[in-house]
RNA sequence: GCUCCCAUCGUCUAGUCCGGUCUAGGACACCGGGUUUUCAUCCCGGCAACAGGGGUUCAAAUCCCCUUGGGAGUGCCA
């Protein structure tokens, strides 16, 4: 059975390229009937907190991934990660490390320096067992490191192809930490090789982290598993995705009003086509047409365009009530007193228009908050018989309604001799102070004769 | 420095494995037009790419080499 993993560490809360990482892994299992264990990396204790592991969480059930195991904490499982660690020093194949963080500093740049690659020198891998256990006695904090032995590094990257690792580009590593935690690249050995883990999908990052996890996967005895190394998601100009091009997180999608059926479509086909070259697919098609081989080689740019494209189509698809009920937890609460509620409802489904993500709803509701807007006095100027005749007739009329707007609108037109946009942008500017906007007749109708009336004559020169 | 990955329209990509069907297709964005006497929607059209150079071949976006450009790793971070 096909067993896939999805495994962040909670120290902030989940980017974008996470998510799509998270998603490929529950494609694949879906696609193949396997399944998705959850586990979070938290061996750094510094940066990780249950916080973050909870936002981590809530993201992924927003985004509509289920798991079918864990989560497990990797901080749990403390005592097994010693055990292994323990067991290839046994066997010989790692050993203990006394050097002090700021010896290894100084032979880093030493090294550095004379321009030989700044790899552990293996200074303790000589110590002999007498000098071990004299050191141990006395305390003296240690890692335990990897004894890498020579020889070049070769597997198959379900995307990238064959990829062959040359020897000598990383010296015996840490795999056991001086507090014991275990670092990055033993625990996830250690965890996916005891879960059962089958296919290792994560960012091109750790591309070649899975030499150095291979040799571990070896010295233990365990089968490797297939790996897949997805490329990354880059910002709009190519560099890394980061604060300073917007938008970055999950969080902050679901805050915009983004739907996750949109999110999820648009991250899952950011590097992937369906052989079909569908765009717009609900998660079950996408499961479906999943295909790890059809996943790029190459980074691909986040394009905000494309994500409110796609939004904009999911939400175009809402049924009324349920559109409305959405735009209501994005609506700024000042926006709620004005109106009763049938007249609310009434303006959101008419501002929605349009509307790319849910928060946008806020700048199109406003025409119908703000009677105090203004307008230039050139405009005034140039469109004073228009007002003028707009006003009177708008005064003279009583019980206005939609179809006696129109006709209002209609007449001027013939008064005036205009026609199209002519008519009907000055009507708008005069009575919104917008250029733009929904359906004139309606927006009229909704302000009512009197609030139109008050309006205008603030332009009446 | 060393190791590894990548390279088709502005963007996401199809095509690359198994060379001819590619005067390189689709989508987003953009521009123009139509419908709506306005807005949104919708419809139609346009713009626009095989990074460069060498090979191999009757034939190369597709195979090989080099260059250039981008990215990742080189941690007691993950």
């Amino acid at each position: 059975m096909v067993v896939t993993r999805f495994a962040p560490s909670p120290t902030g809360s989940m980017h974008v390229g996470n998510a799509r990482t998270a998603i490929f892994n529950y494609l694949f299992a879906r696609h193949n009937n396997g399944k998705l264990i959850l586990r979070i990396e938290d061996t750094d204790l510094e940066r990780s907190t249950r916080e973050n592991e909870e936002k981590l969480i809530e993201d992924l059930k927003w985004l509509g991934i289920e798991w079918d195991e864990g989560p497990f904490r990797q901080s749990e499982r403390m005592s097994i990660y010693k055990e292994y660690a323990e067991k290839l020093v046994k066997e010989g194949k790692a050993f203990y490390c006394f050097c002090t963080d700021e010896e290894l500093e100084r032979k880093k740049i030493e090294a550095e320096a004379k321009g030989i690659p700044p790899h552990y020198d293996g200074t303790c891998r000589k110590l002999t067992d007498e000098e071990v256990r004299i050191k141990l006695e006395n305390k003296i904090p240690y890692t335990i490191r990897f004894k890498v032995e020579p020889g070049d590094i070769e597997f198959d990257d379900l995307i990238k192809g064959n990829i062959v690792m040359k020897e000598g580009m990383f010296g015996d590593f840490v795999i056991l930490r001086s507090n014991g935690m275990p670092v990055y690249n033993f625990a996830v050995v250690v965890d996916d090789a005891l879960m059962g883990v089958t296919h290792v999908i994560r960012a091109e990052e750790h591309l070649s982290n899975t030499a150095r996890q291979i040799l571990i996967y070896r010295a233990l005895g365990f089968n490797t598993p297939y790996f897949s190394h997805t490329p990354l998601i880059l910002a709009n100009d190519g560099s890394k995705l980061s604060k300073r091009h917007g938008a970055t997180s999950v969080a902050e999608y679901r805050q915009k009003g983004y739907l996750p059926e949109a999110l999820f479509n648009y991250l899952a086909l950011l590097g992937f086509t369906p052989e079909s070259g569908k765009e717009k697919l609900s998660k079950d098609e996408i499961i479906k047409e999943f295909d790890i081989k059809r996943i790029s080689k190459s980074p691909s740019k986040f394009d905000i365009n494309k994500l409110n494209w796609l939004n904009s189509e999911y939400i175009k698809e809402i049924d009324r009530d349920v559109l409305l009920k959405k735009l209501k937890l994005f609506l700024d609460k000042s926006y709620f007193c004005n109106y009763d509620k049938n007249t609310l409802d009434r303006i959101l489904i008419l501002s929605s228009g349009g509307i790319q993500y849910f928060e946008q709803i806020n700048d199109n509701v406003k025409i119908f908050f703000d009677d105090s807007f203004n307008l230039s006095d050139e405009y005034l100027k140039n469109n004073q018989s228009l007002i003028k005749l707009f006003y009177n007739k708008v005064s003279s009329i009583n019980n206005i309604n939609k179809d006696m707007w129109k006709e209002i609108v209609k007449e001027i037109g013939k008064e005036l001799s205009l026609k199209g946009k002519e008519l009907f942008m000055p009507v708008r500017v005069i009575t919104t102070g917008q250029e733009h906007g929904p359906d004139i007749y309606e927006v009229l109708d909704i302000l009512g004769k009197d609030r139109v009336l008050k309006r205008i004559e603030r332009f009446i020169r």
